[in-house]
DNA sequence: TGCAAACTTTCAACTAGTGAAAACAATAAA
DNA sequence: TTTATTGTTTTCACTAGTTGAAAGTTTGCA
């Protein structure tokens, strides 16, 4: 289908989000330098600007994959779903989503989320991504249910659900050791917020 | 009181913070070297890391302060208040206490909030500073209400809050132009938190 | 085959941040 | 008031992320 050109840009971009993680895994994320990563990935540094505008960049490469399914689950709810409903729906699918992913092993994965909990830039980059995830699924919301639910009140929905789930779950790291843990964690946060929608109509 | 050496110091301080709050407001945030910084308030650039961990931490100079201020107001509440009537509360104080600080004019306030929510990279260190502010005061309140609230229950209800009311704000920057605006939004979005542990008890 | 567009490399520069040792200033003890 | 001690700042040297520009390659297409 695509081109020479576009298949070789693809496995670049392949080649440097495995050399960035299996350094990260190796030295540290911090240890790891760009240097270190572009050669192992066979490019020059400057090369590696051209696929990801910074160091962060490469841990959180599926971001925008992710938020696009989310967003296409909000957009397009089983008619007669509440908002609330939807949003609970969504907490499901998006934990179940974690497990089944085919392009990372899921040691890959569990790898990756102890790094950004444990890095401090990559937590920080994390809490700037899942905010900006939260403003996009609040406008999808708010288009959604047109009419019916305020800018203000989506993002309210929207803002209470993650940020219950968030805290909960970082709140609770030490103790939860499984994902099930996690997951049940998760839930019980997530009844905390959907309750006030619920409530609220 | 202090000696003298203590005085230099917090003399200092203030001249760091008042450069750099200068220099960011006239020639704007990444335009800033630290360098123009430190001459500004006649010192090497090497004192200023003495001071700040990093260029953005100026901008947040007083949030330890702030935090001891909420995280008190949880230690101690009123006799027979609810977790949920007391969470109401520390929003009313905190949107309150931002308009009445001495050390700072209120255009001082204004620009700072403008700044941080103009530059990406303040904004993503806000977003830091915001959560672990959550997760201290979570685990007040968990303190405070013992054997009633377990610590998901807490991290959910300060999830939740934090989270509405941040996303409901900025979700409508546009739309609040003057400062009771701003309010107004809040407090409707923490009530729409609110609503949840209330109607959990 | 040859030209244009897309990509990569090389090179140079700048800034945030850190470590270490030298220089300097404040405190307290003699 | 001199001296020893301790705290603070400066100077110097260096690393690493990030960006711009120009030169060099590779690919797509006529």
């Amino acid at each position: 289908m695509a081109g020479l050109r576009e298949r070789k840009k693809q496995r670049t971009r392949r080649a440097l989000i495995e050399s960035a993680l299996q350094l990260f895994d190796e030295k540290g994320y911090e240890e790891t330098t760009l240097a270190e990563i572009a050669a192992g990935a066979d490019v020059s540094t400057r090369t590696f600007f051209s696929y990801f505008a910074s160091k962060e960049d490469v841990v959180f490469y599926d971001t925008a994959e992710r938020m696009e399914l989310a967003k296409a689950m909000l957009a397009r709810p089983e008619p007669g779903m509440s908002p609330a409903d939807l949003l609970s729906s969504l907490i499901d699918n998006s934990l179940a989503w974690s497990s089944a992913q085919e392009e990372l092993t899921f040691e890959d994965a569990e790898l990756r989320l102890r790094l950004i909990l444990t890095e401090p830039t990559l937590q920080a980059r994390a809490l700037t991504v899942l905010f900006g995830t939260q403003l996009g699924l609040a406008r999808t919301l708010h288009e959604t249910y047109a009419g019916e639910l305020s800018m203000i009140e989506a993002a309210a929905a929207v803002g209470a659900l993650f940020g219950s789930v968030k805290l909960a779950v970082i709140a609770n790291l030490e103790h939860n050791r499984s994902l099930e843990e996690i997951w049940d964690t998760a839930r019980r946060a997530a009844d905390v917020a959907l309750a006030g929608m619920r409530s609220l109509g």
